[in-house]
DNA sequence: TAATTTATAGACAGATTTGTCTATATTCTG
DNA sequence: CAGAATATAGACAAATCTGTCTATAAATTA
């Protein structure tokens, strides 16, 4: 990887592998400093303080999220192909991270209220996905009122998936909740 | 309370209370001594370690949540009407909780995957609570194939509600998800 | 009442935490 | 090539972590 030549991206790199893998709490600096191979003083010299480098990753790792999900979803031409992909690509995903689930809810469950801009971050990135569910929806479903209340069905549908996956170690969630899209998206059709 | 009076019961309490508002991980055992008002002495007399303070939280945790459930669906007669208030004690958990969400959630985004008695007590918990769901379910749902498929989308909805109101601070996400439950029974009663 | 169990306070060890600082080496730039 | 910026290794401080141990006090039981 290229990337890795700088040392402050080879910090934000293995922080984020460490933080998703690990937690935040549970992953030290020294920890991030030996894996990354860099001096602890370059650490303090880009960022601040570990908690600088945990409101980099979060909001690197937005960036990162939503730019799969749009590559995943290029393919794709309809809104409704869209939204059934979603389901896919979250699929895809756990997978890949060996069901380690969803970045930002493991991150909150662990900082909780104590640190607010990485909570804004969370929330805003929450927001926007559930905004990105809204904008298809409104494509399939006329009545704005309907596919407002459809849109968040599917959207808490797609969180309960991620978080069920992780503690069941299983996608079984992932492909109940697809199927229920169907069967919503079918009775308001 | 009387059940402070005994050390043991205070150190869980004092625990239960500091793992759920601060974490697992940022709670010290130190603190859990101060606020129990107990002796170090005394808690690694009762319990070994902290993990093992972990373990016998979560155990306790679980007892506890499926306990107050029962006792909130008590004067509900159908399995209907039990299924809705399940949503309705989720949404009184929720305020009353200042919305930390799902202990077990929280727990498992944390330690993840390396205590494994810890994560099997949250995955037994979960799937007793997906066998909950499902009984009530195919008590309203004749066809079992069907049955379960609903029941499995109705748990993940009631985990992703869980989350998102933990997230955003409100409960939309539960009034949503209650709603989604309405139009998926019946669709198939 | 006397003996036993239980709880307390707190020192202590050893490891680990974040963050600072110094001194040397490397790399980039003019 | 010379000077400036950047990176490195690692010592160090101060706090905190879990867990052990000792010695005293309180409560329970025979």
């Amino acid at each position: 990887m290229a990337s890795k030549s700088n040392p402050k991206d080879r910090i934000l790199e293995t922080a984020s592998r460490l933080f998703y893998a690990q937690g935040y709490n549970a992953t030290g600096i020294n920890q991030i400093l030996d894996e990354a191979k860099v001096a602890k003083a370059s650490l303090y010299k880009h960022y601040g303080s570990k908690d600088e480098v945990g409101i980099a990753y979060v909001k690197a790792a937005r960036e990162d999220w939503f730019n799969a999900l749009n590559s995943f979803l290029e393919k794709k031409t309809t809104s409704s192909e869209k939204l059934f992909a979603c389901f896919d690509f979250l699929e895809r995903n756990l997978r890949i991270n060996d069901f380690k689930g969803c970045r930002f809810i493991n991150l909150l469950a662990e900082i909780s209220g104590q640190n607010a801009e990485i909570r804004k971050e969370i929330v805003d990135h929450k927001t926007t996905l559930r905004a990105f569910f809204k904008n298809l929806v409104t494509d399939i479903i006329t009545d704005k009122a309907t596919a407002s209340q459809i849109a968040d069905s599917i959207f808490i549908l797609f969180e309960g998936a991620v978080v069920e996956s992780k503690i069941h170690l299983d996608v079984w969630a992932v492909k109940a909740a697809k199927k229920t899209v169907t069967i919503l998206l079918e009775t308001y059709k």
